[in-house]
DNA sequence: CCTTGTGGGATTGTTGAACAATACTTCAGC
DNA sequence: GCTGAAGTATTGTTCAACAATCCCACAAGG
């Protein structure tokens, strides 16, 4: 009988307002909504078949997650991340992550199996050659790792970082070789996390994040110099 | 002309959901409004003379800065803090506020110098024996120790976390007390930075944040196990 | 040519009322 | 004491309206 509350969530049932979030969210994630793209509200709500102050519901979670900006009596546009951000987001990702490896040594069993579960779902993708399966698993590998810190309030940050970095790695122009190399990586963490030395682990993630960080600003500036005069 | 930029933010003017929440805010930090309490849509919206649409706009944020909970169907409450709940905060306050240290040497002196100078606060203020000062002056100690990592996210998350715990702070009987001791306690880290050992300062950082949660979570059951089979 | 008003049209901010869907309460019946 | 059914209160969502604000184009003036 006890067991039941865990599956509590599983009940709740979703509001109109988080199923438009849901909807919008996806599509600003797969760049369908691209960045800088003004949303009325009078023309979505029609679009979507809702009513505008429900709309304006989902705006404002959205708006919290930082994927959408709002200014006031100029209503929201789809975000632009700037170098800025994304400098910003990697440094708050090195916390997160590196607290993760600190507190590898007290994580529940559970947590640790899901961090090397990870790797393997990425190696697994990558010798099928599936390359967005290999980003998603980069993906699941970090917030695996932020998770073992084991504060519910830490993985809910991460996971907003991570979907607020996404349209980041999107201007990558392969996964292939953004992901690839990666891959690796997190092996060589996971390895030494298993070993035991999280020191070395630690060093192995900031220059890991470094890197990224560096390769996605790099490309953004380029994009941005390229396109931006034109 | 360039400066004016950081100005921006200051021209921005609040919607009423904005200053709604702020109202509401305000009253949970200080315990008018105590937890548990349930908020009716339509009598809150009658007391603040404002439309029930603005309120729920102004719910949707305090629920996304875990001030208030919400069922579907059954409106919201003041959240309830539990045990539970501190504890995982404290992890996440001890990741971000480590992260802060971690980063002190490429901090900028601007922000170290907010660092001691909230110190200096604190014990301005316990000279004077104004206690809720010191208080103040303690949160502004911690936070500007998170705002040493440089990073806005960051900031914005330990601001949130802080205002999450208020209510625990509460539960404390009395301010000189509880934050008494720990002004020395941030003297001793301020002093630690100061002299560059961060090794050190992050050992004492740890511990001040293990006892203080403990201090609180042991407090949270005397209360509970006295007020709850009455 | 550039800057500075000045309109009108579009968009957002906010309200009030309405109705459907869901939860809570009460009470009868067993 | 429990179960179920009816009624009531509350929330979820929509709609239409109006005020406030922004945006754009265009005229007036230097």
């Amino acid at each position: 009988m006890e067991g039941l509350t865990a599956d509590r969530h599983l009940l709740a049932r979703t509001s109109t307002a988080d199923r438009v979030a849901d909807v919008l969210r996806t599509h600003i994630a797969e760049g369908t909504l691209a960045p800088g793209t003004r949303l009325s509200e009078a023309s979505i709500a029609t679009i979507l078949g809702i009513s505008r102050n429900t709309l304006r519901e989902a705006f404002r979670l959205l708006i919290q997650e930082r994927l959408l900006t709002y200014e006031m009596n100029r209503g929201v546009a789809v975000r632009e991340l700037t170098v800025r951000d994304v400098t910003d987001a990697y440094k708050a990702r090195l916390a997160l992550e590196a607290a993760g490896l600190r507190n590898a040594a007290a994580a529940e069993p559970r947590l640790l199996a899901a961090v090397h579960e990870a790797v393997a779902q990425g190696e697994r993708a990558a010798a099928r050659e599936e390359w967005s399966a290999v980003a998603t698993a980069d993906l699941n590998f970090h917030r695996a790792l932020a998770r073992l810190a084991g504060s519910d309030r830490i993985d809910e940050f991460m996971r907003r970082l991570l979907a607020e970095l996404r349209p980041a790695f999107h201007v990558m122009p392969s996964p292939r070789e953004f992901h690839g190399p990666y891959l690796r990586r997190n092996r060589v963490i996971a390895d030494l996390l298993a070993a035991g030395d999280l020191p070395a682990a630690e060093r192995e993630l900031t220059d890991y994040l470094d890197n990224a960080e560096a390769q996605i600003t790099d490309r953004m500036r380029e994009v941005r110099d390229a396109g931006g005069p034109r």
